[in-house]
RNA sequence: GGAGAGGUGGCUGAGCGGUUGAAAGCGCCGGUCUCGAAAACCGGUUUGGCCGAAAGGUCAACGUGAGUUCAAAUCUCACCCUCUCCGCCA
């Protein structure tokens, strides 16, 4: 959520940074300042006549503990209370329709953002590695999984529906040694603390990081008892501190969590269907990171690389890239993406996406930190994959496939598989 | 799920419907004292909105939301949460 009071002061800068993004949110700047300036009239207004009601009250109460006649007072008073309620209800109601309007509109992008339109625009900051070479056509991941019976693409469409996945044997301990594998690195490695939150959230929690009211059709939604499946661990890890004021020396707060994602990719028919490249369900280890709002651009950069390190570790070629004003997500202010090479895919995967959300998502969430003057501020966000599974499956399968269909795998994981490296078909 | 109890400031814990934004204690911050520290003593110590350059003024908030009243932390209703006991259960 933007702050209103940036709006107020600089309508016309808010509008030309919302414009960048491309999706017509500037429209709204009118509006809301509108809005906000009713509001400040009819707030003014009821406060005026509460004061006199409370001065007027308090007459009332000394008149009458010596028994004199209030009435008079009384029924004047009434008729004030009358006009508050009446202004009251109209606050509430402008409250309602700005606030409702301000949980809809994105974050502004930062100014070391480039302006762009799309994908397409997205520079490349970096790569790392290089493509693999194989001496024969190398195979996409679904029928090497399926040659070795690790993957199972149509008994998990009869189990729940397409776009889902289901691990055996040797891909589901792959799977699960892969989440040891990060969350491992990111703890020992990284300084992250652990966490294993709950996967089914309330709706505070996900209007605070932004994913309702606006993205209401992407989400899982358990209808009786008003909980969503959490779309990714940056809903319930961001909102561990939601409501809370921070102390500055607790500052940076480092986070991380596996969970399974759980997205309905409402809107998304028809594309990447082969496969586990889109999926209803996939897991992922997150990085979520509370941060001093000076020092959350350095804090954006560091966890880039500690996503980087999960590729490097495994040898996996990747590049990073930077969004674009047109191509970021709706509470960012920057984000990087990771993408990995998948020789099968003969294209690259994003595997991460890190982002510094400011105090888009802390405002929302109202969680802040008591700086060195003792003042109260909100905390800079940032989240970032470290990294989706699914995806990592993909590259893994496809970059290190043999000639005779069995995989090797990279000898730093050869502890989280029981010391086997090699996947082999029966 | 059933029965009961309860939700007040960083914590503990008071609070006849009317100077109670809220006693007291603890904690914390500052000061006095001390070579220094402890103790003792003095002072300070919730958050947000609006007006204001500031000083300051004003409004709101005692789980949440409605209601009664001139006036609600205090009365009524609904909901949420916590605790105890019972039931069920991995």
């Amino acid at each position: 959520m933007l702050d209103i009071k940036l709006i107020r002061d600089n309508p016309d800068a808010v509008r030309k940074r919302l414009a960048d993004r491309g999706r017509g949110d500037e429209a709204a700047v009118d509006k809301i300042a509108a809005l906000d300036q009713r509001r400040r009239k009819l707030v003014s207004d009821s406060d005026a006549l509460k004061a006199l009601r409370n001065i007027v009250s308090k007459e009332i109460g000394a008149l009458k503990s010596k028994g004199q006649d209030t009435s008079d007072k009384v029924a004047a008073m009434k008729k004030v209370g009358d006009d508050i309620a009446a202004l009251d209800r109209d606050i509430t109601a402008t409250d309602e329709e700005l606030r409702g309007i301000l949980l809809t509109i994105p974050n502004l992008p930062h100014p070391s953002v480039p302006e762009g339109k799309d994908a397409a625009d997205n520079p490349e900051i970096r790569q790392w590695g290089h493509k693999p070479e194989f001496t024969f056509k190398p195979k996409p991941h679904w029928e090497i999984g399926e040659a070795l019976d690790i993957l199972d693409f149509p008994r998990a469409t009869k189990i729940s529906g397409s776009g889902f996945i289901l691990y055996k044997g040797a891909g589901a301990r792959l799977e699960r040694g892969l989440i040891n594998f990060l969350l491992d690195l990111h703890t020992r490695g990284h300084g992250y603390m652990e966490i294993f939150p709950p996967f089914l959230i309330n709706r505070a929690s996900m209007i605070g990081t932004g994913q309702l009211p606006k993205f209401e059709e992407d989400m899982y939604r358990l209808r009786d008892d008003e909980l969503y499946l959490a779309p990714t661990a940056e809903v319930p890890v961001s909102n561990i501190h939601r409501d809370e004021i921070l102390r500055h020396e607790q500052l940076p707060l480092y986070y991380c969590a596996y969970t399974p994602c759980f997205r309905r990719e409402a809107g998304a028919a028809g594309k990447e269907t082969r496969g586990m490249i889109r999926v209803h369900q996939f897991d992922k280890v997150e990085m979520v990171k509370f941060s001093h709002p000076d020092s959350s651009y350095d804090e954006l950069e560091k966890m880039v690389a500690n996503a980087e390190k999960v590729l490097q570790l495994l040898g996996l070629h990747y590049r990073v890239i930077l969004l674009c004003t047109g191509d970021m997500g709706f509470a960012s202010a920057k984000t990087y993406d990771i993408e990995v090479w998948a020789p099968g895919q003969d294209a690259y995967l994003e595997v991460s996406s890190c982002s510094n959300c400011e105090d888009f998502q802390s405002r929302r969430a109202n969680i802040r930190f008591k700086d060195k003057d003792g003042k109260n501020r909100f905390v800079h966000l940032l989240n970032g994959s470290g990294t989706a599974l699914a995806r990592l499956f993909v590259a893994l399968l496809e970059t290190y496939q043999q000639a005779d269909g069995s995989v090797l795998l990279p000898e730093i994981l050869a502890p989280y598989l029981g010391g086997v490296r090699t996947i082999r078909g029966k």
